[in-house]
DNA sequence: ATAGTAGTTGACTGGTTGGTATAGTGCAAG
DNA sequence: CTTGCACTATACCAACCAGTCAACTACTAT
């Protein structure tokens, strides 16, 4: 277990704040080396090419999440606590990074994705694999919801691709038209989706 | 009503093009120019910047569309078959780009918006006015299934806005895994998404 | 014929790009 | 003390980038 060198981690976590903020497009191996304050030289020692730097930032990225991801969806907790908490670290983080940059971020896998999967394979094929890892948690959780016979679903795996399509295309909205306006609706989105009854809003004010 | 240059329709077109099977940062003005036969002088003589010219080629593309749009969508037919038509001119479409060019294409809007909302705004504004003028049709489509009774719905903006947003991240999702098999699923998502059942299979084989 | 307009041409600029080359540094083990 | 290795520093490159320019052509209205 060697652990990675500061200059390494500094470039994969800048690379993914920078390109989540603009695109892959927009953003240079120098912007990236200068902000996170490391020499070009010292970049090409770490990653042959810009593209491979994405790939590792991106997969760090969904490393990082992932022990947040399995505390929401962790199997102790009922199925519809889980939902709730997943929507709720979605639209939180999203106004969170909006109130930060003033501009909505979307889904970083799906933009970037999005930008480049018609022209590096190794890009495409990473973010389709984060993203089908990410929607693993959702079909877990359909088959809970059901299993509970609090949804009805004939086919869980469907349904769960369906709600995350949903939830890809709500990011990209809300990212277009800059406003939280989209994400804000997700919850009701995915519930009615789900079939499920509104929540009782929370104690009185 | 002046007619334009075929110089500038050719530009407007490569550029579509161009933009659409791989991205905006990935195209250069003299990829666009050599393609489209066109001196780059007469680029910047018809357009000031590259930006530029990205908003006017989506302006035309969406305005080339608009006709096929308004005839599937005419009063005239019954609300079912408006549905139907419309699902199937974009599985039908997405697909034969698809064979054409062994990737999947998506949404050109939402593509576009994706990568540069955050960096250019005329082209996030238009690309907003875009996808909410294409949006209203399906605004119209569920007033009209609510209307003879097919769907139940209470809030039919709300509704057509989750339609719309699911399309967005089918498209996004079949680009990103290059993959004909979600744009595959949309009609059925669709329909679940709209309470309405399956079609009966079209006359036996 | 002339002048104006609309479009065309291709050379040019200055800055940026991803990527390389090479010398050097700090540090730890032998 | 020295060797070797992980990392850093900086100078450099050719290709490419968006955008400019002034000269040129072709057509049209007077």
């Amino acid at each position: 277990m060697k652990q990675e060198s500061a200059s390494k981690v500094k470039l994969l976590d800048t690379a993914i704040d920078m390109i989540w903020a603009s695109s892959y497009g927009s953003v240079s191996v120098d912007d990236i080396c200068a902000k996170a304050g490391v020499n070009k030289g010292s970049f090409y020692y770490f990653f042959k090419s810009k593209s491979d730097l994405a790939v590792a930032a991106f997969e760090r990225h969904w490393d990082l999440k992932r022990s947040l991801m399995d505390r929401i969806f962790s199997a102790q907790l009922p199925p519809l606590e889980r939902l709730e908490a997943y929507m709720n670290v979605i639209v939180e983080d999203q106004k969170a990074r909006f109130r930060a940059v003033g501009k909505m971020p979307g889904c970083p896998f799906c933009s970037l994705g999005s930008e480049l999967s018609t022209q590096d394979e190794k890009i495409r094929a990473k973010v389709e694999n984060i993203l089908s890892r990410q929607s693993k948690y959702i079909e877990s959780l359909v088959r809970d919801l059901a299993a509970e016979g609090l949804i009805e679903s004939s086919n869980h795996k469907e349904l769960a691709e369906e709600l995350f399509s949903y939830l890809g295309g709500v990011l990209m909205q809300a990212k277009i038209e800059n406003s939280v306006k989209h994400v804000e609706r997700l919850p009701h989105g995915v519930r009615r989706m789900l079939g499920l009854k509104e929540p009782a809003p929370a104690a009185a004010v």
